[in-house]
DNA sequence: TGCTTGACTTAGCATTGATATT
DNA sequence: AATATCAATGCTAAGTCAAGCA
């Protein structure tokens, strides 16, 4: 068992604040007639009411788990007249929300002011913690408000009432010789535990799902930025031996044993196409999502011929946060040929690797190096592509800007590689059509200054295809998580461009370890 | 062995805040 | 000074994976 610190005190977590009533002159409507609602049941209209401007709130789905669970909320005699969500008049309530938000922006300087002084008092007292007696920022100290669940996707609890989390609900992880942080005034914590073998400091069960929340550190802290130089270091360990694991899965793939071979196909496509690992989910639970191992046959569909190539195979489903996942990848021959077999017989709803899990790929794969299992690979091959991608597309003699394209396109690699996606954003075309006109302008009067231009010129240009090739892609993922801040920050100090470039303050926060313990010469 | 739970990382979207533009 | 724009930050849902249990 590994023991995580020594020391660890804090002041425990920050609460929301409680509920305010509606003011006299808001009001609910039934079937046209003013209600006067019991607070609680005032409380989730509400919810309801601020989210109004959602498409959701139309979602059939969302409007039965909320109306089910808004019920609940009700008394007895709410609960007797209110039957029928759509004679619900939310009107007055969204009214008031909307003025709330509009009065907020238009407040003046100083109240603005005074509202960050105050937000930042809040992080100053419950921000931090005491670690091994170093002052460490804390991630996620607030308890997370009650509202409606959303979830992403198609979630079949949309719409749930996510309940207020009480003193009473949560258990505080401290050491025995620390300070005991005190509950609010009249209340007291569900549990108070000295564990050194866990990282977090704080816990409480969430009503959606039931699956446990936690308090943790900062990415910025000793603890997690150990971690993370880990994670790194195993990844750059399967570079010394993924050649081997290579070659034995492809002879896997002509194995006797079905359940062999279907591991030999799905270590090929995690390797290959970064797939996730995808563990089994509860039916009904959440959304339908898969990953590798849990695709089914339904998700993949055979070309012998494909846009002219052989043995190609067409990818369609949803992976983690119901982000779509479509590729037309060709195979070798062995893994077309296997996956032939493994659909022969097989219903569209079945599963694509019967004999498989991702417990059994997982125990394997720690057989062949300690510490491997799937998600290494997405780490491995994100990494190694940036640093291949880096090293073919900078030149040392191109400009700063030039150069920082060069970065991003590598990066953008990655994040496709990793599907990582985000929707385009709102005004996209407006904004790029705005640049463009920029670019346009900036030629026609400056004609005169042509030299100075030139390089504002170029510098836009680039902006412009990077944003154009950005569109839909997320680079931030990738940055924080896959890519080894050293590639980054060694090619920094080759290319002569500045860190700042390339990381924001969290980040260089986040990468501080690296920053400064990596030479121009790091190779991943 | 298979299933469940707990602890932790990864992820996209919403909000905020800084900067550029009008 | 007001407004538009976009990057940074905040939030929390949704994954991964190992350990404990039946």
């Amino acid at each position: 068992m590994l023991l995580f610190c020594q020391f660890l005190e804090h002041k425990g977590p920050y609460f929301p604040p409680e509920y305010q009533p509606l003011p006299d002159n808001v009001h609910f409507y039934y079937d046209g007639k003013k209600v006067k609602l019991s607070l609680a049941a005032e409380e989730v209209a509400l919810f309801f009411a601020q989210m109004l401007d959602h498409e959701y709130t139309t979602k059939k789905v969302f409007r039965e788990n909320f109306f089910k669970d808004w019920r609940k909320e009700m008394t007895q005699e709410e609960r007797l007249l209110i039957k029928d969500l759509d004679k619900c008049d939310f009107g007055e309530m969204h009214a008031m929300h909307t003025a709330k938000v509009e009065a907020r922006r238009n407040m003046s300087k100083e109240e603005k002011q005074a509202l960050k002084e105050a937000n930042q008092k809040i992080v100053d007292e419950y921000g931090y913690c005491l670690l091994d007696h170093h002052k460490e920022r804390i991630g996620n100290f607030k308890i997370e408000p009650p509202g409606l669940f959303r979830g992403r996707g198609e979630h079949p609890k949309q719409g749930m009432l996510k309940k207020r989390i009480q003193p009473e609900d949560v258990i505080i992880n401290c050491s025995k010789e620390s300070k005991i942080p005190v509950p609010p005034a009249g209340y007291h914590w569900k549990e108070v535990r000295h564990d050194n073998t866990v990282t977090w400091l704080a816990s409480w069960t969430e009503n959606i799902q039931g699956s446990i929340k936690y308090i943790m550190l900062n990415a910025n802290s000793k603890l997690k930025g150990e971690k993370d130089w880990e994670k790194y270091e195993v990844a750059r360990k399967l570079k010394s031996c993924v050649d081997g694991i290579r070659n034995q899965y492809l002879l896997d793939l002509k194995s006797k044993e079905m359940g062999v071979r279907q591991r030999a196909v799905a270590l090929y496509f995690i390797d290959k196409l970064a797939l996730r690992a995808g563990n089994e989910k509860e039916e009904g639970e959440t959304a339908d999502t898969v990953g590798c191992c849990s695709l089914r046959v339904e998700h993949i569909t055979l070309h012998e011929q494909l846009e002219g190539s052989e043995c190609v195979v067409e990818f369609d489903f949803l992976g983690k946060d119901s982000i779509r996942y479509y590729n037309k990848v060709p195979v070798i021959k062995k893994v077309f040929k296997n996956l032939k077999l493994f659909m022969e017989n097989k219903q569209p709803g079945d599963d694509l690797f019967d004999r498989l899990s991702t417990s059994l790929l997982n125990k394997h794969l720690s057989s062949l190096m300690p510490g491997l299992t799937a998600k290494v690979f997405r780490t491995y091959n994100a990494s190694i592509t940036l640093q291949q991608q880096l090293k073919e597309l900078t030149n040392q003699s191109d400009s700063v800007a030039e150069k920082l394209l060069s970065y991003n396109r590598a990066n953008r690699a990655v994040a496709i590689l990793c599907n990582h996606q985000r929707a385009p954003p709102k005004t996209f075309e407006q904004s790029m059509a705005n640049l463009q006109v920029k670019v346009c302008v900036l030629v026609e009067r400056k004609k005169a200054a042509v030299k100075r231009c030139e390089e504002q010129l170029l510098k836009m240009e680039v902006q412009a295809t990077d944003r154009e090739e950005n569109k839909q892609i997320a680079l931030g993922t990738s940055k924080l998580n896959y890519l080894d801040p050293r590639i980054s920050v060694a090619w920094c100090k080759n290319m002569e461009v500045p860190i700042e470039k390339i990381y924001n303050k969290t980040q260089r926060d986040k990468f501080a370890w690296a920053i400064d313990m990596t030479e121009a010469d790091f190779e991943f």
